[in-house]
This record gives C-alpha cells, structure tokens and sequence, in this order.
DNA sequence: GCCGTTTTCGGCCCGACTGTTTTCAGTCG
C-alpha cells in the first residue's frame, strides 16, 4: 500500500472520528497526521522498520501503529473497526455542502440515510424538513447541493478558475471605491486546482454595499449562496464557488494573509503569534488578557502588508506558493527559505499549441506574447497527425508550418520559434511521423494521448521504445495527469527516468514551476540522475497564450546548451527548492 | 490524538454566516 493511500485512510479515520461525535481535537490530529504523511520523503516501509516514523512531527502511537499496519498487512484493524459504524456512502454525503459530521451522523441514525440517492429521495419527499434543527430551507439546500455535485467536479483546473476569477475580479477592481484588491486563496498559492475563488478587498464603509451587489449581480454568478454586511458567496456559472470578502484597508494584509492560507499554515501562524501573547485574525493582532483569557484588548502591531505581519511574528517573508505548513514556517524561522524560480527566470517553453492544432493563438501572436513576457525564444509543439481530437498536424501542414516559423524568425532580433512536435507515441511505441518528417523539426516532444488502460509493464515498454528513437528530445507529460483529478497512466516513472538518463533526453513535468510539491520527488530524482526536466503546469490544457503565460522550459544540459537555450538561473532555484524540501 | 528547551497535563486558531432557533449549533474556510 503506498503513501497516498495511506494518508487517504488516516483521513478516512479523522471523518469517522467526526462522525462519530469525538473529540474533534482527536479527529483533527489523524486528518493533520495525513497531511504529514503525504508530505514525508523517505521510503514508508524503511521508516516503520526502523522506527523513525513516530520521531516525524505530527505522528504519534496511534497513527503510526496504523501506518505500520497498513505498510507491513495492507490492513488496519483500528481504521476496519472503525468503518462498522457507518456505510461508505455517507463520505459521499459529505461532499455536499452544508452537509457536514453532525448532520450527515444524525441523518443516518436516525433514518438510515446513507447515501446522496437516499438524501435525494427523503428531501423530495418532504421528510427532512420535519427533523429536529432541520427546515424548509434546509432542505431545499440539501436539493441544491446535490445538484451541484452532480453536475460540477469539486475542483478546478488553475486556468479554468483563473479565467473564472477574471472576470468578476476585473469588474470588482474597477469600482472607484475599492483601496486594495486580490484574488486569494489556492489561486493565490498557485495550486494545480482550485477548489473555489476567494478574493479580497479593501473600502472605504460607504461604499461596501455597492461592491457587495456589484459582486452578486456579476454576469458570471449563477447563484447566491451567502449575502452577509462583509462577506458574499456565490456559485459562478462554471461551477466553481466564489467568496468576496470586504474589510476596511488596515485590516487589508490580515485579511489577505487570513484568505491565502493554506488552513494549515494559519494555524500555525496563529500559534506563534500565541507564543507572544497575541491573537492572530482576519482583521489583526490582539493581545491576549493576562488573567481574562481569551478577551481582547486593542491591537498592537501595525501592520500595512503581508511582509509586516511575518515580521511581527519573527517570520522572513513567505511567498504563498510555500504556504502549506510544510516546512516553510520553520525555514523562515532560520532564514532558509529557498528563492523561488519567478517568472523573470523564464527564458522561454517548449510545449506550446497554437491554432494549428488545438491551441487558441496564431504562430505570430504566441511569438508576440512570448516577445512580450522578454523571453528569447518559444517551442511549438503542435499535435501530430494520428491526434484527430486535436487537429493534429498532417505532413503537408507541417510543412507548412515550417515555412511560416522561417518567415517569422526572419524578422526577428534576439528572439526564435522553435520548430517542434508533440508527436503521439502509438500504442506499439512508434512515432506517428515517419523518420524523415520527424528529422525536419528542431526537436520532438513525444507523449501517450491515448490507449491509457495499458497495464503498467506494457506502458513502461511503449514509452520506453519511444524514447530511444532518435529525433526524441522530450518525454512529454511523464507524470500524466492529463485530466483533472485524473492520477494519469499506470507507468514506472523509476525506469522511465533511468532510461532518460541513459539516452540523455528531456522529461516533462506537469506541475507549476513554482509548486512542485505534487511530482517534486520524481523531480528530484530526474535532478539526481542527471536528466533534464521541463516543467508544464498541465500541457494538455494549456494551449493558446495561456502557454505563455504559465509554461516554462528548465534546461539542464545537452541539447539546449548547443542552441544557446541553457536557464541555469531557474535550474539553481529549483534545485535550492528541492534541498530545502529534503531537508523537512 | 499529539505535543512539550518554562510543560507529561492542559491546551489545541478563529470568525462569518445560515437556519434554526429564542441564544446557538453547525458548517465553512
């Protein structure tokens, strides 16, 4: 049983808890311990032999003796007890909103209700409203959410919710009486997906309620679902769900800081604001009353950004993409914080789309936008012709192709287009183009777009086949999370590198540069073998100028280096990045 | 359940909003 499986059974453990009416101190501790656990680096099954799983920070007797359970059986008995009390359906109960432990336990004592169809059918039926803390409304929410789960994934792309938050974020920003403005949370901290759009603003009192309407009447919301003095949500059309908070311009960075997060890395700000005899809020500091516990009085630390409030509490200044509680606390405690690789690290990417496949913009208007970002050179990679559901490119539109990125290169300075293709690795391991039209490119990318149930030998062998042709110089999407939510293919990521290695070719990696917690160990590793990495947040996606935007091409050696490519400045980052995570 | 360089017991972050309630529990982030 792996890591990720084991972190989901701890927090498994944390729900039953809740469930079951614990001390939710006790539940918290199992969902934190998975959180630890899915952050932890090191061989699982060598830490329980060894021991060293109870010395990590977060895990105790209790946990760890379910991870050894569930490392050395596959099985825990104290997770199966557990799952007696109560049906699997009810997890899926809990994904509504509104429904959380209290009501989804009570539901299910008292009339058996243990999945979303049987939820359905007693609120159509009129049976809930009659419950004890339950009402009309209530369960007409419960409908609401239901349907909301049905039709939307619980998560979202980045750049669909970014262009999401867009646009009902350009509208609020625009009002004359909004002092300071961002779009916060997961977006903020750059994550791969979103859960919902959170954004923050500071006004003047007068001006409040118009914002608040400004923001509810958007075109893009679909429905109210919370409308209080300070504080809106709503449901965009998209499906993704959208907070407005409103706060006065003092309180602006607390509020910032407070609707950034991560949860996690709140909590553990707000203890060290503790250790000072601080109250730490969305609003400000406060000090703790010495004999009153838990009055306030008024707040001490003046705090005009986000810098302030890490410095009042003895913080170097932490960049939201490391806001997870996973280490960065204590690195900027010491001054160890890793300098994050920025967009002006960029010098240019090598798997973007344009018009000619699947992607939104024309061959000049991706260089337009690469020219503009002060990049140096930017690498098409439309699809080939086998990827129908992409317009793939034929050999004759290759060519022609070829003959546009010639005339554009000649009217550049200080600039070049790459010629590439992301060329589709067919199920027996071919290339889709012949080897005569793949030596006419500059360089090929090669991915798997189809035939994913391959088990994971005869996966790993197609790949690997692939990679030893010649004219590949990038393994496109290694960790495959093609589609949202979607872990990707089954493959030995392990062999695959190895076989990189050997042949000295380029891996892609999925994640966004400045967050690779998702594939960092499988980074790390490709670092530690010598292989050449290109970052994509999701390639699959990202077509049309959003390439630019998020795309970005690390080059460690080889090829690169001969077309005078070479990012050394991003590689040093990334690679502090990966120390400073190694060392957690 | 987990933690501790003042601690092995007594804390554990904190507030807005909703819907149900006559003062608050539950949910959410």
């Amino acid at each position: 049983m792996d890591k990720a499986q084991i972190a989901d059974i701890l927090d498994e453990v944390g729900t039953l808890l809740e469930l079951k009416g614990e001390n939710p101190f006790k539940s918290r501790a199992f969902h934190n311990a998975a959180r630890v656990l899915a952050g932890v680096t090191e061989d699982l099954k060598t830490l329980v032999e060894n021991g060293e799983i109870r010395k990590i920070k977060g895990i105790g007797e209790s946990t760890a003796k379910i991870i050894s359970d569930l490392v050395t059986t596959g099985k825990s008995p104290d997770h199966e007890s557990l799952r007696k009390f109560f049906p699997a359906g009810i997890f899926d109960m809990m994904k509504i909103q509104g429904m959380g432990p209290k009501k989804v336990a009570f539901l299910y004592k008292k009339m058996k209700i243990s999945s979303i169809e049987d939820l359905e059918k007693a609120a159509k039926a009129g049976k809930l409203e009659k419950l004890e803390g339950f009402g009309k409304k209530t369960e007409e929410n419960i409908l609401l959410g239901i349907e909301q789960v049905r039709k939307h994934s619980s998560k979202f792309h980045i750049n669909v919710a970014e262009t999401a938050a867009q646009s009902i974020f350009e509208v609020i920003k625009s009002h004359k009486g909004i002092i300071r403005a961002e779009l916060a949370g997961s977006l903020r901290r750059r994550k791969e997906t979103i859960g919902d759009i959170d954004i923050v603003v500071s006004a003047k009192k007068n001006d409040v309620k118009e914002i608040m309407k400004l923001f509810t009447s958007h075109k893009s919301v679909e429905r109210i679902t919370g409308e209080g003095e300070t504080k809106a949500s709503v449901v965009l059309n998209v499906g993704i769900n959208c907070d407005l908070r409103v706060v006065d311009d003092k309180e602006f960075p607390f509020a910032l800081n407070y609707f950034t997060g991560s949860k996690d890395h709140n909590v553990h700000i707000r203890s060290l604001a503790r250790e000072n005899g601080w109250t730490l809020n969305e609003y400000g500091f406060a000090v703790i009353n010495a004999g009153e516990k838990g009055r306030k009085s008024k707040k001490v630390v003046l705090c005009k950004t986000e810098e302030d409030i890490y410095r009042a509490v003895g913080l170097d200044y932490v960049e939201p993409e490391l806001r997870e509680d996973l280490g960065e606390i204590e690195a900027a405690q010491s001054g160890k914080l890793p300098k994050l690789v920025t967009y002006d690290d960029i010098r240019g990417t090598f798997h973007c789309h344009t018009n000619y496949s699947d992607g939104q913009n024309t061959l000049s208007e991706m260089a337009a936008g690469a020219q503009k970002l002060g990049w140096e050179y930017l690498g098409i990679a439309d699809h080939s012709k086998v990827a129908a559901y992409a317009n793939g490119l034929s050999e004759e539109r290759v060519k022609k192709q070829h003959k546009e990125i010639d005339t554009l290169n000649a009217k550049f300075k200080n600039f070049r287009l790459f010629n590439g293709s992301e060329v589709d690795i067919l199920t027996n391991g071919d290339l889709d183009f012949s080897d005569k039209v793949l030596s006419s490119f500059d360089y090929i990318v090669a991915s798997v777009h189809s035939n994913f149930k391959l088990n994971e030998a005869d996966m790993t062998k197609r790949i690997k086949k692939a990679l030893k042709n010649k004219h590949v110089t990038i393994l496109g999407h290694l960790t495959g999370r093609l589609l949202l939510e979607r872990d990707g293919y089954p493959l030995n990521q392990t062999e695959i590198i190895n076989a990189a290695a050997d042949l000295g070719k380029i891996i892609e990696i999925n994640a966004h540069p400045m967050r690779l917690d998702l594939d960092w160990q499988i980074v790390k590793y490709a670092i530690s073998k010598g292989v050449m990495i290109a970052i994509n947040p999701d390639s699959h996606v990202v077509t049309g100028l959003t390439d630019v935007q998020y795309g970005v091409g690390i080059a460690r050696k080889g090829w690169c280096e001969k077309k005078d490519i070479l990012n050394t400045r991003s590689v040093k980052q990334v690679e502090d990045y990966f120390k400073f995570r190694e060392t957690k």
